[in-house]
DNA sequence: TATGAATGAGTTTTCATTCAT
DNA sequence: TATGAATGAAAACTCATTCAT
């Protein structure tokens, strides 16, 4: 019978109720300022239930790292599979990255302080490690091919990518610095796509 | 008369100290993981002691975070004054800029997360928040400069500013996101300097 | 009608399922380590279906110790029933008490740490008191006779039988003081057995 | 200055507070029940204070077991250096002995539970055993010198060494077993050095 | 002024028991 | 009847900050 499969599926997604609601408190708050018990009532059940799906705070981080982290993972690979000219590539990748990044900051920040203590486990880090070297490996498969056809600079792909990868995260970065109830205008995609492919020189000095 | 010089000499000396240790610490610990203890200890007083000099740990923290901006500041300043043409002037400013920036980077993260909390007081916030403002109008004055000869391209120079920031803000990064023990291969300022001023085309596409 | 019977029939084979069960982890570990759903899984059933037999993790261990007092006074009755000399019959006695005491002694200590609390009914003490007084009568009724017949020395049998039961409980609690992994060699009934006759001095001094 | 000695004595004093309160709750109360805020509030202090005396609860646990078992050596040897004729010596070794494990019968309960878990310090489980081997020795010695002079009966020193430990240990357990509030009198220790001594039976029958 | 000592507020986690199916 | 899921109560421990000397 499939009683199996829909108990999976509803464990998934109750799974799916502490995520979201953890995802939401997590962007508005740091990691360490939200309680077990703010998800718990968050997603409306007890703090204890909330261990029979995440045997800790930790995990409840992690999944969602490992989540945005294949998200980041799947746009790069759909944006690579549609074979369009390096180009018009990168400028979604940047695109689409970006706003992923932008939503997922302050997760990002809370990766960083964990990531070192000992109650993140080895085998998350290792799987968000993998996954961090597959983004590298699309984005500079991406940024090689450019080369290749003479459309982006020479450089060595590998280190194209951090460069990249570092530009957006700092872009991703910016609204967490100013003050929060004082919006800032956003900065406009346009302006970073055009830094990052023309630079600030007018012409070609140095 | 002098006794009371001296004596404020000797208070900014210790709170000298107290600053250097917590720079330290805070730097190869994140905020959280730092005890007011081991501020204590790496300063070579008591506990109680450095509550005379710091009203909380978190004034301990704006300490080094006005410090580092005003660091910051004062490079930006001496880089104007030093009078050369906006294209020089630049590569000195991104280049001591991110130096600081990596150097503090830990520091600015404890910012992202105490800045909304209570026990950060809205006077801190404000001084930080003025440095910033000063910051950002000495960056724009020197891309403003190289806009107006025609050397950088043209846009709203304080949206440049805050791109600029945000480029350097994120390469300074990530050292953290990397996993500790296994030292990649920094990238290099050059690499930085050429993106920014050159971007990844080789030629006017677009 | 016999359906009755039969229900009841399985019930108690249900309960005896979890008291085996039981009773191996209570061997293993002591009482607070082992868990309600350690019981349920070793006993092939959901925790609930559990509390459909007990009413508390307490019952269980009380009806483990009901039985296990209603062995030893079995054991007590055997022995006095087979109408031996008291020396025999003694012999006898401490062999098999010294076993089912050995066999238990985990369970023994969990019985003192939770007879005072609130959650042991009081009318399961008095079932085990009743059980204990009968155990004390048969081997008071033992010692007694042993006396009478110029065997055993003449004490008041009832503290006789107190100072035989403490005895056999040290040496039955040895095993759960000496460091596991370091199986020192077992005590043989033999020197046990020789001490609580004959005492340690080789001859009639004091 | 002697600053620095009155400091620790202070210090001692305050453990001393601690060990006191905690003693006398764990010989009312089962280890698991007492809370760190009982043993706290019993010695009227703070909660955190305690801390800054013990590192765990568990380690309260040990510095009671280690001083109860340091009076036992303490007790065995004193009686040794009193060299007496062996009979004496035992007699005295026997009932002073059995007195320190009365006191502390609930603590020794303890102990049994703990000593397993990981919680339970490996350095403090080898400085316990070698207190117990350091009592065995004593008490061997005890024994080993009456079985020279044809006082006591010939065995493996050691062997019976444990026996007697054995015995006095299950004496003093009676207690705990007994229905608190229905104090049963007493079992006298004349009671109990008769049996080791001289055994149940009158004569040597088998 | 300098400081060790004291502390309460706060957090994560466990587990026996109940509920809903 | 059988059970997985839900849960609140409880407990150990930490740490920034204050107090007393």
């Amino acid at each position: 019978m499939n009683n199996m499969a829909q108990k999976e599926a509803v464990r998934q997604f109750k799974k799916g109720l502490i995520s979201d609601a953890s995802r939401q408190l997590f962007g508005e708050r740091c990691y360490e300022e939200v309680t077990v018990q703010d998800i718990a009532d968050a997603a409306g059940m007890g703090k204890a239930t909330l261990y029979q799906y995440f045997e800790s705070k930790e995990e409840v981080l992690f999944s969602l790292l490992a989540s945005y982290s294949r998200d980041v993972t799947r746009v790069l690979e759909s944006c690579c599979d549609a074979n369009q000219d390096p180009y018009t590539t990168l400028k979604k990748v940047i695109s689409l990255t970006y706003r992923l990044y932008l939503k997922n900051n302050r997760i990002f920040l809370a990766y960083i302080s964990l990531k070192r203590t000992a109650a993140f486990k080895r085998e998350w880090l290792e799987e968000l490690n993998a996954l961090r070297e597959r983004k590298f490996d699309l984005l500079a498969s991406v940024l090689e091919k450019g080369s290749e056809q003479g459309v982006f600079i020479q450089v060595d792909s590998r280190r194209f990518a951090r460069v990249l990868n570092n530009i957006l995260r700092g872009f991703s970065l910016e609204p967490l610095e100013t003050r929060q109830g004082e919006p800032i205008e956003a900065l406009g995609e346009d302006i970073i796509q055009s830094i990052i492919f023309k630079g600030i020189l007018t012409d070609g000095e140095d």
